[in-house]
DNA sequence: AATGAGCTTCACACATTCGTGAAACCTCTG
DNA sequence: CAGAGGTTTCACGAATGTGTGAAGCTCATT
């Protein structure tokens, strides 16, 4: 695989990439993602490997070990990657398994819902729900809630939508 | 009005509040709003009030008028607040309206979907789609567009659903 | 056991972001 | 048209966040 990865890259194609990594990550961090995972996760999704050692990810994103570091061990944590070693090698490889990948960035939403959920529910015990700013609250508990179930709904459909839309 | 929101502003509740603003307006900020935004909306959407003054939200803050300003006019623009104005008076008047609030809040996650699929097409369209990185992208965009399909179907559904689980 | 490649941790320098205070600017009242 | 209440703009100081380099650590190989 290392000899596609070395052909692809002209120096012309090699630029480009790093333009959509940062273009798209810039659009992640806006979104609540940090810019080293982003940049990461943008670089292992638009480059042609299926795995990344540490090392290949510092050198194609020109930046250093240490940020790559920080940056997958969070997105190992969200699930956006999985770390695996190659039995008798000293690297570890990261790969973004493609077939769940999208199911697991609606997963991590949900976390992010639950948080909400709880914060709120926090709040409205805390300051009562018989007042209007209260009713505010429980509304909000219910529309997150509301859009909790959709999302989780989304998830399950989304492997035969997936077909579909791969077919259509 | 005025008398009410005085009435329930013990020391402790209005302590109890802030400590809530910021609990979730932390959260807010995790999914990549901006603090002072973030604050304004909680205390808005938390305390009583279904109107505020510049200076209100400033002074029940405890933050200067200068920031104030700068978060209104971010939320005014995503559609979380709007601004009124009372014949002869000196002073605009925010308010976020109940019946839409949660509506506008996936409307404006809406546009943010939208911002991914402008920047993956346009990186599928530089980069190319017949290789694995390409193939990622394009299965990014449709699930993206999925996405925004199921948001958009959720929206309308709300008003019904929010009807629904007032009674039930 | 010793070696060495590779990953991680840590302290630091740099950059960015945030909220404030003061002044300018409207806009309604008298 | 003068005056004042209220909001906005701007430059600044403080705080926070970010990525690097160097040292430390782990683990497969010899």
């Amino acid at each position: 695989m290392d000899g596609v990865t070395v052909a692809e890259n002209t120096d012309a194609e090699r630029a480009a990439l790093l333009r959509f990594v940062e273009r798209f990550a810039l659009v992640l961090r806006e979104s609540g993602m940090q810019p080293m995972p982003a940049r990461v996760f943008a670089y292992a999704l638009a480059d042609d490997a299926d795995r990344y050692t540490a090392a290949e990810l510092a050198d194609g994103l020109q930046v250093s070990p240490a940020a790559i570091s920080g940056a997958v061990r969070q997105l190992v944590q969200i699930g956006f990657l999985v770390r695996e070693r190659e039995p008798g090698t000293r690297s570890d490889l990261y790969v973004l398994d493609d077939g769940q990948l999208w199911t697991r960035f609606v997963t991590a939403e949900l976390q992010a819902l639950r948080r909400f959920e709880d914060v709120v529910a926090a709040g409205i015990e805390q300051l009562g729900a018989d007042r209007p700013g209260g009713r505010r609250l429980v509304e909000t508990q219910e529309f997150f809630a509301f859009l909790g179930e959709v999302l989780a709904d989304a998830v399950t459909r989304w492997p035969e939508e997936r077909e579909r839309r791969r077919l259509g």
